[in-house]
DNA sequence: AATGAAATATGATTAAAATCATAATTCCAT
DNA sequence: ATGGAATTATGATTTTAATCATATTTCATT
């Protein structure tokens, strides 16, 4: 099993800030763990009980709502952690945590980490960043979903993930979705997400290589009205 | 000038943590301000440089959308903090705030809580819990916007008003908002928030009073669907 | 009390998006 | 390679909410 304190991960996420001495700590009690493509990491209302250390692959943070969609709240990937919400205010988990491609993932128990929360400044600074940092997206999230047309969510969505995650050789997303999860970070149907998708080709602003998307005219999304 | 460490309002945030020096110390360099309804407390893009204290009076936290319309994302009442999310990330406001009604604030200058934030663990975590419940409030008005009717948005929107910041003596929301903060907060067309609140009057789940809204049947407006 | 502006209210019409229906395509397991 | 399920796509219709247009009411100011 890999050390905590070797791998490079960590330099993406707070766990960066943690001594030498806390991470061989950590990296004695963690365990490891493959999750496969469309698995359940946690579900709402489970009690999680520590947080995951993304070491490989790509998750959504979803919500079930009342009318039985699945609203996607946020993307997690390489590097990310997972669960620090509820760790800190000891709640059980409010987001539905799903593997969109095979993942390798570290979990920390809860009374190893929250002692570092408790007593290394620049740790729980650091987490505060990460949670202020969300915190942002979400406020942002929130004014687009109540003041933008579905058309302008979804050019935005695109843009969001071609600049925070990249994109594959071939100029494609590197965040492979399928139509159902663009509806779902939208915030609209499977039917509207694929047709606006398809208006955007008919516009020249994407190019699709089956379900694959790739920016044709990434000015043109931006001026999306 | 009242003194920090004997202030009562610090009992209903993270102030509570602070030792008896550290408020000391705050107390020397805080101002008081009173700012008047409407006033604009900062906006979008402000170098805030502080944190402010709400000893009495409420405020929106809003941001304009290239709609024109103003998005509220939070009503912010006594014993609340603002600002803190930029003192974390040291950008510049993301949000404008105004006073709803007369307030009156105690100014707090960085330079003298941030050191507080590194060195005062129990100080930074409780920062940190009031991050995480905003961030999970955030999240659940994302699923809502989302996947729910105006009429839903709206019923919900009453509901927590009146859960989180009570009554008059007559029942009246304490929280006196204009139709247009109502649609501001729900994400809708002024007139299609007045049309609503019209309807839930004949079908009595609410009373008016004026612009002072009374919830008459809680029960029926939780089951607005 | 009179005046006028702002806020609230309601109706008519239009626009955006959801829903329902049905093809066409892709992809996976056998 | 092939059948069948899942996904993507598109059309027709309905629903929801925005917009435009006017009243009506409230409230502060003179």
């Amino acid at each position: 099993m890999g050390k905590c304190e070797q791998c490079i991960i960590k330099q993406f996420n707070a766990l960066k800030s943690l001594s030498k001495e806390e991470l061989v700590r950590i990296s004695s009690c963690k365990t490891s763990m493959i999750i496969k493509k469309g698995d359940v990491i946690f579900e709402e209302g489970d009690s999680i009980n520590g947080v995951y250390c993304v070491k490989d692959g790509i998750c959504k943070l979803s919500k079930l709502s009342s009318n039985g969609k699945d609203q996607i709240v946020k993307i997690v990937v390489k590097g990310d952690l997972l669960g620090q919400r509820s760790l800190i205010t000891g709640e059980t988990a409010n987001l539905q945590a799903t593997a969109l491609n095979d993942m390798e993932l570290c979990f920390i128990p809860k009374n190893e980490i929250v002692n570092d929360l408790l007593n290394n400044s620049k740790f729980s600074f650091d987490v505060l960043k990460e949670m202020a940092h969300d915190l942002k997206e979400a406020d942002d999230i929130i004014v687009n979903m109540a003041q933008k047309t579905v058309r302008q969510r979804l050019a935005e969505t695109i843009i969001y993930i071609h600049e925070n995650f990249g994109t594959n050789p071939d100029g494609t997303l590197s965040v492979l979705l399928s139509r159902e999860d663009f509806a779902n970070i939208v915030g609209t149907a499977v039917e509207s997400a694929i047709r606006v998708l398809s208006q955007f080709k008919k516009e020249g602003l994407i190019v699709t290589i089956g379900k694959r998307i790739k920016i044709n005219n990434i000015e043109g999304l931006k001026r999306v009205e």
